[in-house]
RNA sequence: GCCAGCGUAGCUCAAUUGGCAGAGCAGUUGAUUUGUAAUCAACAGGUUGUGGGUUCAAGUCCCUCCGCUGGCUCCA
């Protein structure tokens, strides 16, 4: 006797076999007709999944309206796509094809690449296949008729999957669509012609099981909706997001350029990105002081035995540049991090506890060689400043340590509107030996990291074997304003460089013997480059106030008033506002045009009535004509805007660009 | 690094089947003196990313390299 409980509270007992799509169909004809997959004790399933024949289960039928459902709806999608090629390309191999944030992708091998221009042949075959609204249907065997029927379709990827993958699976499970057969755990809507709007979007190079030493394969992406309006939505939000590409923007804007002569992936930062910069720079700096930090500077290159010493070469030989080699055969590294010189200022002298914990910070560019294919942008590039700081401290002092550079990380987030966030917590894997340090050390660190996000109310979750082998982070992953995440901030516990065999750290305790201090990494923008290019894409190229690189620009009605505009200019920089002036002999609607277009937040208009009155009509970029007020009262709402550091103004929407994570298997 | 695609004026984009490289914006010059998202006109702007090949003829076809884009792999 099964009990059945549905989320109304009611509950149904069955005594025989039963799917949910029978249950669907007792309940009422329009909820069999809507219904397109199920939840089972929290589980998603298939209208023709066998509920057990006795005991107690939560059943939840889902219709277009669940999120479930349209994950549900675009594996079907991605198998109806699978199909396809199939049909116009003879002796497709298929690999996986699961549905990631935003749609699905299927990865193939194939005799003949696929080409953009295949698609369209390809949505219409879909589109077919969607129509004759065949079902799927699942098909349970055991493992060696599984084996027999992938090799007999020739499908060696499916084979290898089963006898690796599946090690130690029985039963595999099978969906059936038409002439279409795939190894697939499922589940799938009942029938192709519940997938409603699709669009295939763009081709890529995949592994094999995500290897680079196995063979390459043709990775097709797409996507699905329910409805074609939903659809058209989504590719809206997904244009929206290329139209805020910071690397359109910053072109658009003068904000930074990379030149090819100069190399691939180092940014020139032209002067409105330096403003944007230095204002970002100055505030870290006075929070950086307001804190306990000490400002260091260390060279750009180093001898190599420095990096040899700190076990970064010839560990990380392969993304570093090349040595600079000399005459005399000494060797010199551009710096890939920071961390090798700070740790000899601290090695400068004999250290006491008296003196930490011993907060070292600086602006550093450290130069990084990516892989060509890497590079994008400002957001990963092969020189870039972080905000870095070392943190030499006693164990008892982790926790502390921790909290405030947690706290200061999340200060400085908010302060700039980034609101939505959350930490990852790098932690060991425990049965793991590849990490340095004590493992009862790492325990009391963990444990501090946990209970200091707790305090701080930030959402932070675990990811056992993501912690560094010298010691737990913690990763801050911002989201923007269209959903994409980035991760920028971090702070990391190093057992590594403090050791014996690295820099063999000391301070003198208070029992008057050396100890070894622990050493705290930490950078709450991360690198100045990706930070600035988050926040251009996060505000869509519209500073807020305080960051603008103009901030406001005084618009002469006609050149006979330049004179007066001039004269505000002057206050407003003698403000300390950074002003300028229109005198373009234009009229007075190509000036604001521009500076709209500009993103300018505020235009000071100068005419005769307002030369007359000593006044400026203010224009705000976003709500427009404000009406004519005292040159200094302007002045006052500017300069207390900017003191706090107000933001006005995100743009909202969620393309569905976060992390792309793979969900259904196989 | 790998797979696929792309590269035309500062920017956005045209150029029939391989048949005289073109437009808008930006720029310069001149006229206009303007009241809240584009005043008018003239001028100038190019070794079509690079190097090679096929052809009577290449922006267009083939190869090389460089760069970019989307992914994959990597990310101290």
């Amino acid at each position: 006797m099964l009990k059945v409980q549905l989320p109304d509270g009611s509950t149904r007992q069955y005594g025989e076999a039963i799917t949910p799509g029978d249950i669907a169909a007792e309940i009422g004809p329009g909820l069999a007709k809507a219904a397109i997959a199920a939840e089972l004790d929290g589980a998603i399933v298939g209208l023709d999944h066998r509920l057990p024949d006795a005991g107690e289960v939560q059943l939840r039928l889902l219709t277009r309206k669940d999120p479930a459902a349209l994950s549900v709806m675009r594996h079907s999608c991605a198998h109806v796509m699978a199909r396809a090629v199939m049909r116009l390309k003879k002796g497709t191999r298929l690999a996986f094809g699961p549905t990631v944030e935003g749609g699905f992708y299927y990865d193939f091998e194939l005799d003949e690449p696929l080409r953009e221009d295949d698609f369209p042949a390809l949505e219409a075959e879909m589109q077919r296949i969607i129509k004759s609204d065949e079902p799927f249907e699942q098909i349970e065997l055991p493992r060696e008729q599984a084996l027999q029927i992938c090799r007999d379709l020739a499908q060696p990827y499916k084979v290898e999957h089963i006898e690796e993958g599946l090690e130690g699976h029985d039963t595999m499970s099978f969906y059936r669509q038409g002439e279409f057969l795939d190894l697939c755990r499922g589940p799938h809507v009942p029938t192709a012609g519940a997938i409603g709007a699709f669009k295939l979007l763009s081709l890529a190079g995949a592994y094999w099981k995500g290897d680079a030493s196995r063979p390459q394969l043709q990775r097709l992406y797409g996507t699905a909706f329910f409805t074609k309006p939903e659809l058209d939505e989504h590719l809206r939000l997904v244009e929206e997001a290329k139209k805020r590409d910071h690397r359109v923007l910053g072109k658009r804007l003068d904000l930074f350029s990379i030149n090819p002569l100069v190399g691939s992936g180092l940014i020139l930062w032209h002067p409105k990105g330096a403003i944007v910069r230095g204002l970002l720079e100055g505030f870290i700096k006075d929070e950086l002081r307001r804190r306990g930090y000490l400002p260091v500077y260390a060279p750009h290159i180093g001898r190599i035995e420095l990096y040899k010493t700190s076990g970064h070469y010839p560990y990380y030989k392969e993304s570093m540049f090349t040595p600079i080699v000399m005459e005399d055969g000494e060797e010199f590294l551009l710096k890939p991090m920071n961390c090798p010189h700070h740790v000899m200022v601290y090695k400068a002298k004999p250290r006491s506890y008296r003196e930490l914990p011993l907060r070292l910070a600086e602006f550093g560019t450290v130069y990084r060689f990516e892989q060509s294919g890497e590079l994008s942008g400002m957001t990963r590039v092969r020189g870039f400043t972080q905000d870095d700081a070392h943190i030499f401290c006693t164990h008892e002092q982790v926790p502390d340590e921790f909290r405030a550079c947690l706290e200061m990380t999340q200060f400085v987030l908010d302060c700039l509107g980034l609101k939505s966030y959350r930490v990852r917590l790098g932690f060991r894997e425990p049965a793991s030996d590849k990490y340095v340090g004590d493992a009862a050390n790492w325990e009391a660190a963990q444990q501090s990291l946990i209970e200091v996000c707790q305090s701080l109310g930030i959402d932070a979750k675990i990811e056992l074997g993501e912690a560094a082998f010298y010691g737990p982070k913690a990763d801050f992953v911002v989201k923007d304003c269209i959903g994409r995440e980035w991760q920028l901030g971090t702070v990391q516990l190093d057992y590594n460089l403090p050791s014996e065999e690295r820099f063999n750290l000391e301070y003198i305790g208070a029992d008057n013997r050396p100890h070894r201090p622990a050493m705290i990494h930490r950078a709450p923008l991360g690198s100045l480059e990706r930070f600035v290019g988050v926040l251009i894409e996060h505000f869509a190229g519209a500073f807020p106030l305080w960051l603008a690189p103009e901030q406001v620009r005084v618009l002469a009605v006609s050149q006979k008033f330049e004179e007066y505009g001039r004269q505000v200019e002057q206050q407003l920089v003698a403000a300390g506002l950074r002003a300028s002036g229109d005198y373009r002999p234009e009229k007075i609607g190509a000036k604001v045009r521009d500076a709209q277009l500009e993103l300018v937040p505020y235009m000071f208009v100068v005419g005769n009535r307002e030369q007359e009155q000593g006044e400026v009509s203010v224009r705000d970029r976003i709500d427009g004509d404000q009406g004519a007020v005292k040159v200094q009262a302007a002045i006052d709402k500017l300069l207390a805007e900017v003191r706090n550091r107000t933001v006005r103004q995100t743009f909202g929407g969620d393309a569905g660009l976060g992390e792309r994570s793979a969900r259904n298997e196989y």
